[in-house]
DNA sequence: TTGTGTTTTATTGCCTCC
DNA sequence: GGAGGCAATAAAACACAA
């Protein structure tokens, strides 16, 4: 059933034309004057000649339409629904089933652009996400350094009164870190209870998911860092996915060790993210 | 008009299911 | 082993710029 000679073929390719006994059943009946009988004579002529070279013919806009509804109830072409379409469309079964065939193709084919536009769209929008989040971990990395420096100078002024003092290390503890950081926060005039006011206005400007606001990536650092602080505790309550989520809950546990608050913001070893 | 790219119709070969 | 589906492909029909 699957395989057929030619002159199946031939058959269904010229199946939705009057046939040769149509047309000189028609000139019997009607009794035509000569010029329309030559017409239908050389119309005869074509159709025979067409049959015989095989060339496609197209489907009308009718019969299309007609298979399109069809198709958008159900892509898959039961025996019976076909033969009832080929018999209402007036067409081979055959290429009832070879239309359905070739549709379901067409679809696949725009349903793999659909999903990969779908798919580059997040793509493109967590990469804009990493970028943003590179960038915000740079200038706090700069900051950092340069509050080190500092703290160390400030220190070398003050050795001199209290030698036995023990050294600062070249790395601050974690502790006072974050007494510096809240003493930058009270400087800033900002309060804990703004942390929800910047997810707020995060959110509010479409940035809901994963985003940090690109617009902040011009302001003073000590801003940016207190944004970062902020963040921070808004998403341990937000529940942050992923790699935001995982630093919140990290600085939650005090999972920092000396070490490790200081290589933190480190570009160089920025945290691997597997997507 | 013609060359070229795209779409549509049909064929072939292979695979799976019953 | 027959029936039907799918991927790859051929070839005709069509669209359109030059």
């Amino acid at each position: 059933m699957k395989r057929f000679g030619s002159s199946e073929s031939l058959g269904a390719l010229v199946s939705n034309f009057p046939s040769k006994e149509e047309v000189k059943l028609a000139k019997d009946k009607y009794g035509y004057s000569k010029e329309f009988q030559a017409m239908l004579d050389s119309l005869e002529q074509e159709d025979i000649g067409e049959e015989m070279s095989g060339k496609k013919r197209r489907l009308s806009s009718e019969q299309v339409k007609a298979l399109e509804r069809s198709f958008e109830v159900e892509n898959k072409l039961e025996p019976e629904r076909k033969v009832k379409l080929a018999e209402e469309l007036g067409l081979q079964p055959r290429q009832v089933a070879i239309w359905f065939q070739n549709r379901r193709a067409r679809w696949k084919t725009k349903q793999l652009e659909r999903d990969y536009s779908v798919l580059k769209a997040d793509y493109d929008g967590l990469k804009h996400n990493f970028d943003s989040l590179e960038r915000q971990n740079k200038a706090l990395a700069e900051k950092l350094s340069q509050l080190k420096a500092k703290l160390f100078t400030e220190g070398a002024e003050s050795n001199g009164s209290a030698k036995e003092e023990s050294p600062i290390s070249t790395c601050k503890s974690s502790e006072n870190i974050e007494v510096e950081f809240k003493n930058l926060k009270t400087k800033d005039g900002s309060s804990d209870g703004d942390s929800n006011e910047v997810l707020m206005k995060e959110e509010s400007n479409g940035n809901s998911s994963l985003g940090y606001n690109n617009n902040n990536n011009n302001s003073s650092s000590s801003n940016s860092m207190v944004n970062w602080f902020q963040l921070s505790e808004s998403r341990s309550v937000a529940a942050g996915k992923g790699f935001q989520g995982q630093l919140v809950r990290m600085e939650e546990q005090s999972l920092f060790t000396t070490d490790e608050s200081c290589n933190f913001f480190s570009v160089d070893q920025a945290p691997s993210l597997h997507w």
